[in-house]
DNA sequence: GCCTTATGTTCAC
DNA sequence: TGAACCTAAGGCT
């Protein structure tokens, strides 16, 4: 599930729900229980995300950082909540909710240093007001590697995932082996501009779709249909099947360790 | 029920 | 480049 607008929604439910109170921090299942216990009964002062990464801030050297991972999950319940089922690595109760995370990849809490750390160690984020889309050009202006490993290289851009990565790339005709240097600033811009926009909806819509309106089902004639993450998409996880816009089979292969689909006719 | 797969990252070689 | 990690859902039998 987990793209940069899914770990935005989430700091946006979470600083809705228990910022500016105090919460009980616990870890049922055992492996964040001593930093949890130096953050338990704390008010929460701000929940925030960078790229994938979501921070939980109880002052400024204390800060716990979830990383979802691939399969790292947040449930919610209002209070009171049952007793916890299966491993919960954190279990945070508010007032009127509480919330399990379970299988992330990264639950640690940080100093503040550490935070800088981790922050400098990521490119700008589509989602973020402060992102400076120039520092992503900058990398990708010298550099020989496909875009498409340029997109999901965090350290470029921050929050783009496997999802995102095919559509825009579909949604601008680009060839995902085309060298980041061979993209031109003006494609950049373009590009940059509407994952902006892409992953705003994704962050309103709690869902990734990537269909323009005159590509939506009704308009072209056929049945509606959704991606098993429950949105519209143009080329991600249909391999084989015809191109929405053209019809030709979309062609997937494996790019460092993940599948990457495009279209050859639209994306040439 | 078992097997595969997955919107991700890190570490060892 | 490949394995490891953590969990759940879907497809298969």
């Amino acid at each position: 599930m987990p793209e940069g607008h899914t770990l935005h929604r989430l700091a946006r439910l979470h600083h809705r729900r228990y910022a500016g109170t105090e919460v009980r921090v616990r870890s049922p299942q055992g492996r964040f229980a001593a930093d949890a216990s130096l953050v338990d009964g704390s008010v929460l002062e701000r929940v925030e995300a960078h790229g994938k990464h979501l921070l939980h801030s109880f002052g400024p050297d204390r800060v716990v950082h979830v990383h979802l991972g691939l399969y790292g999950k947040f449930t919610e319940a209002p209070v009171p909540m049952e007793e916890p089922r299966g491993k919960v690595r954190m279990r945070l109760v508010g007032s009127t909710y509480g919330t399990d995370l379970r299988g992330p990849i990264a639950c640690q809490l940080l100093t503040g240093a550490e935070v800088a750390a981790l922050r400098s160690r990521l490119g700008p984020d589509p989602l973020r007001e402060d992102a400076d889309p120039e520092r992503a050009w900058e990398r990708l202006a010298r550099s020989r590697t496909s875009i498409a490993a340029l997109l999901m290289d965090q350290k470029v851009l921050a929050g783009v995932g496997n999802v995102y990565r095919a559509e825009v790339l579909f949604r601008h005709g680009i060839p995902p082996h085309t060298p980041g240097r061979e993209l031109g600033r003006e494609r950049w811009q373009l590009v940059w501009s509407d994952l902006v926009e892409l992953m705003a909806g994704g962050v309103r819509s709690g869902r990734i779709d990537t269909v323009r309106p005159e590509h939506e089902p009704e308009v072209m004639g056929r049945a509606p249909r959704q991606d098993r993450h429950g949105g519209e998409v143009y080329v991600y996880r249909r391999a084989g099947q015809p191109c929405l816009v053209c019809a030709t089979p979309v062609l997937t292969a494996d790019l460092s360790g993940r599948n990457l689909y495009w279209c050859p006719s639209c994306q040439q």
